[in-house]
DNA sequence: CGGGGTCTTGATTTCATTCAAAAATGGTGG
DNA sequence: CCACCATTTTTGAATGAAATCAAGACCCCG
């Protein structure tokens, strides 16, 4: 499990808000900025030649992303929700990141912290069975999703939970339900979520056949 | 696309040896050492509590794998191939990371050539479709393979492509037999892949519903 | 109080999985 | 070189799960 950037860099920066469904960068385009989150929700797409979208992974605040692993960004980044943040240069990045190295030994923790969710998405849809799939999901989920008193705030849509699941928005729906029905989660609202039962969805993640005892 | 340790490290260093099967470290261990192949195939694999095997990602010679990006491995890394490697001590790969870092600007891509597989992959299995899966898969994994004049050595089992894929042995050989009627390809030996019509695959992972024209 | 997007639901179809068994392959030792 | 073994690959038939297609309900926004 990895904590977002343990590392925090100083630089002057100025904050900037990004609209939910703005576009922060292109898969494809040169890598010339990191960009910090500070608030909010983003979701890093990848198109597909033939239209097909897919959702690598969400990212939250606190997570810095578009990191200059190679010279281009690995994905699209938007705004699910309004989004807090602010912009690095690469070079000054690259800079930050020597100063910071020589400090402490945790220099590349910031770097795991934009992979893991991108590795742990790629465990998630391996995994057979749609529930499964969902309740895995959930559970990477909700160490991350910001909570109002009892209830997580959650505002994906089902089209982009189905984009990340690599499904379809009815099977999501259709999983959602009978998670309810099963007295696992509620949705009060649309954009919020109860887990009523975290051990029965830990235990359909991890794949056990039979629920209960 | 990365290429494999644009920037190799010098240290002081013997070659080791891993027999076909064999397994060099194991997922959840402390990173205590760093894994640069100097020949054959590896892979990484990711065991799920109900026993299912995932193979998050294969790697090839020239490639770094285990880097201290956390403090454990995400992965457990097997020899698919007898394997060439040497050990680098995190320390060790630290320092040279270091030394690297002030030198050139390009002192991140060995951590893209880790992480870039295991992000393919994701986009691989999260396609929809058997076909379009296996020729995204093909195309990720030849210009990787080392050939043999003009076939490709793939000493892949259908067992391990069908834990990286998220499918079945059965559905392997199916969707084999499927662009070996269609001309696509030709498995001479069952460890030796030729790539008859690249283009034709390279539009069936498109997603392009009709092939041809 | 519309109206557009999202969610929900049902009926049907499609595709991959499962189960089972035979064939092929590669390796081993006699 | 050959017989034998273990493993992998192949194939078929039946099953099952999710996708698709099509409507209707709901919700939130202006």
């Amino acid at each position: 499990m990895y904590r977002p950037a343990i590392a925090p860099i100083e630089m002057p920066v100025t904050e900037r808000i990004a609209r939910a469904g703005e576009t922060l960068f292109l898969e494809g385009d040169p890598c010339d900025y990191v960009y910090e989150l500070r608030e909010g929700i983003a979701r890093g797409v990848n198109f597909m030649a033939s239209g097909e979208r897919q959702i690598s992974a969400f990212f939250f605040s606190g997570d810095q992303i578009g990191l200059p692993l190679g010279d281009r960004y690995r994905y699209t980044a938007e705004a699910v929700t309004e989004l807090r943040y602010v912009l690095h240069s690469r070079s000054g990045w690259n800079e930050a990141f020597l100063r910071n190295c020589r400090d402490g030994g945790q220099f590349l923790q910031s770097i795991g912290a934009e992979q893991d969710p991108i590795f742990r998405r790629g465990i998630v849809i391996g995994r057979h069975g749609l529930l499964v799939r969902i309740c895995a999901f959930l559970m990477v989920m909700i160490d991350r999703l910001p909570s109002d008193g009892s209830d997580f705030i959650f505002p994906l849509t089902q089209s982009d939970i189905g984009a990340y699941l690599a499904t379809t928005p009815e099977s999501v729906c259709r999983g959602f339900r009978q998670l309810r029905e099963m007295g696992a989660i509620a949705t009060p609202k649309r954009d919020r979520l109860r887990i009523l039962d975290r051990e029965m969805i830990e235990s359909i993640a991890s794949g056990a056949d039979h629920w209960g005892i």
